[in-house]
DNA sequence: AAAAAGATCTGACAATTGTCACCTCACATC
DNA sequence: GATGTGAGGTGACAATTGTCAGATCTTTTT
């Protein structure tokens, strides 16, 4: 089968490139460094799979499937990424993303996903399409942005500036965000709220 | 020559390995996840060339490296990252890192790294090596310690159990790290030393 | 040996942050 | 027209955080 890797760190691009190229049954037709370069090269010689990463500049993995599924809906995607964000889970399974990798799971799961995905499974580890499911995010509009604030180390005062709100209802609005996210304090609830991919 | 991986990624890792094994004249002799298990790794078995990812938990890539310099100082190491930050660069010279890669670079980039390594010579980008020496992180280590802590959202008390130190010397600790960076308070003082490469 | 320089600690104080109960107003619904 | 409901606000209070001026007790320097 005839794959294509995107990525935009070439060490790693190359590197995927060579592993898969050791698989039999497996041929790399190409390497991209992200969705523009990717759809130019789908575009004179569409693979059977292109497997591509979720967190790249210009365009990212799950913007490149929704490309790819609008015009090419005959190739099989595949994703990989770092981070278990029930938030992209939830979008690539929409987009009809046939496997779902994480890049902390062994280069033998990358392979015999693949090879699924020809036979026309889709790969998907149980616990992460729950994670898609009980992808709640519980932040009001107004709680998200002051997090997100809050997390880059910006005071209540500016914050209130910035959302033109009062300062007591920014304090309010952390406080509740605190509360839903079972945190300590602003950072922490920041921080969840990155993990999770809702901010 | 051989070589030790240590990347925290499964995926990478292995993909890095491969890449490697290609290579006529390396040999990939391990593989390991973080700094503790490369340690045991090196115990038994030194190798000519420890090859590792500076962002990694448990352990950091320079953390390792300064443990190998401290007892195995025959083994070179180098080092491979995402983020070409000052600080990193300026701490993996002054702990004898043999070589700087950014994951952005082509693989043979890092094949020929590891042969010049091996020949004796240090490879770096003379654009990374000034950047390193523009850089002069005012932070001591408990500073650099407190304020890694207070990022990921602890609480002073838990900051002061986790150092062994009062929590009036926690925020002393923290004061004077918010003065120096010009931070308005920890998270944005977090928020700089981290884009700095400081914690 | 005296002086200087560290690191840690303490206590006091002000500013910020977190929590909560309750207020107001607009706007949709019954 | 009465009633909810939700966005936004206020004020009060406690807890946490930030600042600073010392106090102790090592090390290091002179």
């Amino acid at each position: 089968m005839n794959v294509l890797v995107v990525e935009d760190q070439a060490l790693v691009r190359g590197a995927i490139g060579s592993l898969l190229g050791l698989e039999s049954g497996i041929d790399v037709v190409g390497l991209a460094e992200h969705g523009q370069a990717a759809l130019a090269l789908i575009a004179n010689n569409p693979p059977d799979i292109v497997l591509t990463d979720i967190e790249m500049p210009e365009m990212t993995g799950l913007e490149l499937a929704a490309e790819i599924q609008r015009h090419h809906s005959q190739i099989h995607v595949v994703v990989m990424t770092t981070f278990s964000k029930s938030g992209y889970i939830k979008r690539a399974l929409d987009l009809g993303v046939k496997a779902f990798i994480l890049k902390e799971q062994p280069t033998e799961y990358l392979t015999s996903a693949l090879a699924a995905v020809m036979q026309g499974k889709r790969v998907i580890e149980p616990e992460l399409a729950l994670m898609a499911l009980d992808d709640n995010d519980p932040l009001s509009d107004k709680e998200r942005q002051a997090i997100r604030l809050a997390g880059e180390g910006m005071a209540t005062k500016l914050i209130a500036q910035r959302l033109c709100l009062s300062e007591g209802t920014v304090r309010n609005y952390l406080s509740e965000a605190i509360a839903k996210l079972n945190a300590t304090n602003r950072i922490d609830a920041a921080r969840i709220a990155k993990q999770k991919g809702w901010i």
